[in-house]
DNA sequence: TGCGCTCATGTTGCATCCACCATAGATGCA
DNA sequence: TGCATCTATGGTGGATGCAACATGAGCGCA
């Protein structure tokens, strides 16, 4: 892995997980002497990030870690539904070959709720619908939709801090889906995707 | 501007125009050569255009300048399938205000196509359609399309060339989206955009 | 005390330099 | 002649140096 590899996981890695949150300053050069290279590498991960929209970068100042404004969040959600809306109706006529990565990825996020494991949990429930999104076959949205849910990522390391009745909650509609996707009609199916999508959104426009 | 910037710029237009056509070679020290600057900048723009999907860089060998395959050419015309059908049912309740715009780039691709100059005319016929998808007030996906557009150009600068008859065809399916939107019902436009979408996958595929 | 100015510090933007690597053509040997 | 190998060249990846700029602390003056 090249050195700028590393410096963009470092920075990426970090402020998905929460360790650098939304708000703070990081020059490159502490950045640098943090990771162990350059300056150099860590200016390109810096430029990759903020292609991404994860930070602002300030003119002879530094660059800011961003989180998503309520503005954003809202379309972010709204994008999201429109592709997993697209996907669901993709899955039609059946693909039957999805569902046992489905069930995989509904098994794990059933013993992380136990766990309690927010992070993961998260993880898995991303790992969901990015099945149900590459069984669409497109990988230009399957790579739009996974930019979304890194954006998501932002808004949920500082919300959702293991709230467990969500967790339920979520974890019951996720079934729900796959249980559709098994034997439901694909209206059903669509139309539960999209409700599941919405009811996220209020769970991050509430807070 | 910055150094960074003007060796993007000069790169991007570069390829869009069609003067640095897909699979040419590019390498750090000609573009810096070119444009006046060191190779620093030159390489953030590369890396920069890399992650946009323009350019593919190859460790220790160069950057070649990607044109879409067939595959990501149906891929990024489903992607904005999606993108404008969500987008024209946005319009209802009529947003009339979008009219005079969506006229106004009308009246340009007219007088583009009789003067014949074919990139302008695409130009214009992307910013129609962008009045359209920026309607939705979604700034996320509106950037998403945007970028669909660009990868888009890149195929039509190889491919369509002064082409009259698909002018003249475009041009009238411009005039009946603008109609449809003015006096016809959400359905009809809707549908209308959809195809109009299929049609230029047609004409991308077949070439 | 309060205001404006200067300067020290921290940071970026870019140029330059060096080491490593890939590749093609030359070269030597069978 | 044909093949393996060696080497020269061109390219990137990364480190470093330097100038320009933004900012805030400290200082002088009214």
């Amino acid at each position: 892995m090249s050195a700028s590899d590393k410096a963009y996981e470092h920075v990426k890695t970090g402020i998905l997980a929460g360790d650098i949150p939304p708000g703070t300053f990081v020059t490159e050069g502490r950045l640098a002497e943090e990771i162990g290279v350059s300056r150099t590498p860590v200016r390109e991960a810096l430029l990759r990030l903020q292609a991404e929209g994860m930070v602002e970068l300030f003119p002879k100042k530094g660059a800011l870690v961003t989180a998503p404004t309520p503005r954003e969040t809202q379309e972010i959600f709204e994008a999201r539904a429109l592709i997993e809306e697209w996907a669901a109706a993709q899955m039609w006529p059946r693909r039957a070959d999805a569902i046992p990565a489905l069930r995989a990825h509904l098994d794990e996020m059933a013993d992380l709720m136990r766990t309690g494991d927010v992070s993961a949990f998260s993880a898995a429930d991303r790992a969901f619908h990015e099945v149900i999104v590459d069984a669409g076959s497109n990988s230009v949205i399957s790579r739009q939709y996974s930019h979304l849910r890194d954006r998501q990522i932002v808004i949920v390391a500082g919300n959702l801090r293991g709230d467990k009745p969500r967790m339920t909650a979520s974890l019951r509609q996720h079934r729900e889906l796959l249980h559709l996707l098994e034997s439901g009609t694909k209206s059903q199916f669509v139309r539960a995707c999209r409700e599941h999508v919405d009811y996220a959104v209020g769970l991050a426009g509430t807070r």
